[in-house]
DNA sequence: GGTTACATGTAACTAGTTACATGATTAG
DNA sequence: CTAATCATGTAACTAGTTACATGTAACC
């Protein structure tokens, strides 16, 4: 989960630890939280370690082309980033960047068709950008076919519990409601990725 | 979690650690999946050890009155249990009971004002009965001012970053549409709630 | 007598958390 | 100078997982 988020947002940019925090954070599906420097720091580490990933020189950070935070504090920071002088002594800031097999690794996880829970799943459409048009449209549908599924397995399961009593009847009713939205977001979803994409005949 | 849940199964009937991963993988949110024995058992281990439930005869065990699994399996199964004889070696069927020590762990549980993940939440409404019904009532306000507050922020989110490409902002969408399906099952919930407890003038 | 389903448990691992420890930079 | 914020990291813990090890009971 944390790898994919990592991977992806320094795709786009190279960041430090502290940056790509308040990136996550920003990240949908808005539900789960933030993750912590607790974990976020270590699995920089491994990332790193694996060859995922390279700290670069702080003052190669390229500033953020579309601020996404809007905030004149991070603007200031951006242009003070740019001029750093290194400190003799240690804690300082450490600029990461993705590396060709770290590109390679994100594809994978992007790719990755076992089923996943929700969190990942919006991370993968997040950037899933960097997918063929084949891939994409493979992703989406492979979440809708485990959607209709769950969708299937709860009309089974009124069916045979039929008469459930208050509260249990209720919850059941919210997860058949939740999925369903969900399924229709799909629907759009893929409406307008093939809208998107010239079709391709069959070879 | 898995506290709360073997508590509130064990509150409503003795079962046996198999038995009660069964029913722990049919109760709603639905989208969660089953526990594993590895986090079933030492959980038990841990809540005896806590004084929340004890183990009982085998012979005890109650035979489900509704069998929720509705197979034949199930009936067989239950009726054996009842004239179970102890047999000389060791692994044999062990069945759990709540102690009034669990019981009002249980409730603890159930009244916890933090605001919880999903899948706790599900578990405190699937068990909520057991709650006095102002209690019950606070619960579901309390989650939907959560719910609420998360819509609140998605739309100051929209306001501040409006004209967010593609996938991105397909993902904001579901988040809203998401929250939305889920506020108004809370309101209908918290409806009917209200509808069937007569009111309580102030004192 | 073999297969299948029931039943309990442990060990090693995964993926995160909170709390702590430390230091750098900047605003007032 | 000092407080706030930025920034990096470690240690201990939490809450689960999978894979393994073992045994029981009934079915055919």
């Amino acid at each position: 989960m944390i790898d994919l988020a990592i991977l992806g947002l320094l795709k786009e940019q190279e960041l430090h630890g502290y940056e790509l925090r308040k990136r996550l954070g920003g990240l949908p599906g808005a539900r789960a939280g933030v993750v912590s420097f607790g974990s976020l720091y270590p699995a920089l580490a491994r990332l790193e370690k694996a060859g995922y990933v390279k700290a670069v020189s702080a003052s190669e950070a390229a500033p953020a082309p579309v601020p996404s935070s809007g905030s004149l504090v991070g603007e200031l920071a951006a242009f003070r980033a740019r001029h750093v002088r290194p400190t003799r002594t240690g804690r300082s800031k450490k600029v990461y960047g993705i590396t060709p097999l770290g590109e390679e690794a994100l594809l994978e996880r992007l790719a990755d068709p076992t089923p996943t829970d929700d969190r990942t799943f919006a991370l993968q459409v997040a950037f899933c950008r960097h997918l063929a048009p084949s891939e994409r449209l493979a992703l989406f549908e492979r979440r809708r076919a485990h959607v209709a599924g769950q969708i299937a397995e709860a009309g089974r399961r009124r069916e045979r519990e039929r008469s459930l009593d208050g509260y249990l009847r209720s919850l059941r009713e919210r997860d058949e409601a939740s999925l369903t939205t969900d399924l229709a977001w799909l629907d759009r979803l893929i409406a307008e990725e093939r809208a998107a994409t010239p079709e391709e005949p069959a070879p």
